[in-house]
DNA sequence: TGAGTTGCTGCAAACGATTGCGCACGCTAT
DNA sequence: ATAGCGTGCGCAATCGTTTGCAGCAACTCA
């Protein structure tokens, strides 16, 4: 990249280069002659002029780069995240460095190692855990970051979450409006906000329809179609009648693992088991049947959490000021993996209007037309 | 971000800073004492020194940061890609700046400016088109690139771009061994290399099994479900007597929107029409019924390109070598959207071998499991 | 003893921008 | 005539590194 310098450009017109330099960056404090300004404008445009932005990074330190965490770009969960993040940095002229961690400490080490050197303005991090040291580093160091999709406990982040706990409340009133009682959850991980916040949201729900958690029917399974398989497997080990008859799933990828286990023991899903996923990634909506699922307003999460740290970046970064944490709202998606029970009667109330006071989400659902696409 | 500087540490220690750059960066020609070495080392770990990438940047004119142009992170083609991408890059040493341009050449510009100006050693353009200009002027300005996926006609770029010709032969033969006679294709932009490409093969292969191409039977349409639910509903609008029993799609996507707009017009996919697309993303796998399709070898071929372009950044940049220019092999993944058409009698050769002299790749099919998932 | 070699380190100029400060000029007011 | 002020621009330091070159001691060899 053999590129025309500032310097060169004012050698051309005769003037010093911090008078380029105040043309060009439109200096509202410098005092300028119109004709020196109209002909440093006219050669740095015949000339295709483009400031070195590594140099004014240095100086005046400032990269106009965000970096992001994510665990798997191949998941759509993050893809639709990161889409929505670069779309808000690219209209704040901000770009983006994209890295994925595959949840390992060891990548998010060395990743936040070189993001931490220099280049990167601030952070986008979607691989929290619950008690993440990596960012605690982060913090000490003056880093600004904003957490996404998952959070801390306790803690004084910049975060915006989904509303987990409301989630899995729409998803087991759905059911229970159905008729069913016994209803089981495949957890995530412990130590990750989302699902550890599924698994309390399903638990206080049970309890407020007055229903016993069945702890067998319980299990931490994992994230993906392979560990979803696996668990309903193992739920399917119960003797007959101990088996739920629905079943609520923390993510979409594990529901559609528990699909494929379900049927490959000769259960039909919705008919002898009912599925809920979380997230509505764009796939559930195509499989047959079509995946009932919580859905996440992954945009809007994306576009607030990058508005949020472009605005920490551009103010006082006085890191005395309160943190923002936001929780948005969810809605549930009603497809074809869930019906009633096999041998109840429908439910007396079909669409039960639950109250939760302490939520600030609405409770209405979103009915799809579930033709075949 | 309060950061030590070399300074600092070379104050400390009691050297000149120059010292303690050689001590850390390892510099092989400098002949250092081990005392002085050791003791600043040790400083260098205490205090965990890091040295601002952004300086080290200017100084070197090389930030170790790649850029990379997709149209949409969110098609999973893309994510793929660019996660083998990020992951090759990452092996050697190097960040990636992720771009989304929607194919629109006003947001390639701003972005392509943005990262001209300095930040970027090198580029992956997933968004070339076959007459693309923007790619002359990197040219010009001694940026280094690579295409990856599409490539412009006749040029100089170094590209990895699978062997679409192929891939229409293997669906079209495949077709063909199942008595198809009649069949039709959705095209993509004809402005695209490897919608174009798979065009071209798609007559050829028809030329080859000396079928007559009939014209009403191609149709450009795009890459969307929406557009492959247009194009098949514009087929479907012909007399019974002219409609094709089979249809080869240019992407998955597409194929996706066929195969909903046949079955909303009242047709059994496969029974009825035979439906065979291009790429195997994933949720493809998944859908009823599962797509036969043309796996793109996405991770080999992001891998290649980011190791030809690192590999180009490391050498002598003499703009006179040799442009690297490398064609996958692609094969064919056949599932349960393809079967013998209605009236046919399989064909009396279920598993012709076409001979293909002038393609590298095999013509090997790969058959997966379709039960249930 | 003196010239040549080797081992270690400092000096200072880059890289390409930004920016506080001050100088010179021309004008007005006293 | 001189002080005072506004205008337009140049000077030079700075951001935090890297690196060619020079210099100085100690040591080797004739």
């Amino acid at each position: 990249m053999l590129s025309i310098r500032l310097r060169d450009l004012a050698r051309q017109v005769g003037v010093h280069p911090s008078t380029v330099s105040r043309v060009l960056s439109g200096d509202p404090t410098a005092r300028l002659s119109q004709t020196t300004r109209a002909r440093i404008l006219q050669l740095a445009a015949a000339t295709g002029y483009r400031p070195n932005r590594l140099a004014r990074s240095l100086k005046i330190q400032r990269t106009q780069i965000l970096g992001m965490l994510i665990p798997d770009i191949t998941n759509p969960v993050f893809s639709v995240l990161f889409r929505a993040v670069e779309d808000a940095a690219g209209a704040a002229g901000y770009n983006v460095i994209l890295c994925n961690t595959d949840d390992s400490p060891a990548r998010l080490g060395q990743h936040l190692r070189m993001l931490g050197e220099g280049h990167v303005d601030g952070l986008l991090l979607a691989t929290a855990h619950r008690d993440d040291p990596f960012i605690d580093e982060l913090r000490d160091r003056g880093m600004p970051y904003v957490l996404l999709n998952r959070r801390r406990d306790a803690s004084e982040d910049c975060w915006v979450v989904p509303d987990d706990r409301q989630g899995a409340r729409l998803a087991v009133a759905h059911l229970v409006a159905l008729g069913h009682r016994r209803i089981a959850h495949l957890a995530g991980a412990g130590d990750i906000s989302t699902t550890a916040t599924r698994l309390a949201g399903f638990r206080d729900a049970m309890a407020e329809h007055g229903l016993a958690v069945d702890e067998t029917l319980i299990s931490e399974a994992g994230l993906t179609e392979a560990a979803g398989e696996r668990g309903m497997a193992r739920l399917l080990t119960l003797p007959a009648d101990r088996l739920p008859t629905a079943i609520f799933v923390a993510n979409d990828f594990a529901a559609l693992g528990a699909v494929a286990a379900a049927r490959a023991a000769g259960l039909r899903v919705p008919d002898d088991l009912s599925v809920v996923g979380y997230d509505d990634i764009p796939p559930v909506g195509w499989i047959e049947p079509a995946l009932t699922t919580v859905r996440v307003p992954l945009k809007p999460m994306g576009r607030l959490a990058t508005e949020i740290l472009i605005q920490r970046l551009g103010g006082s970064l006085a890191p005395a000021e309160q943190p923002v944490q936001v929780t948005l709202s969810v809605d549930l998606v009603v497809r074809r993996s869930s019906a009633p029970p096999p041998t109840a009667e429908p439910s007396f109330k079909p669409r039960t209007r639950v109250s939760q006071p302490e939520t600030l989400g609405s409770l209405t659902s979103t009915v799809e037309r579930s033709t075949p696409r």
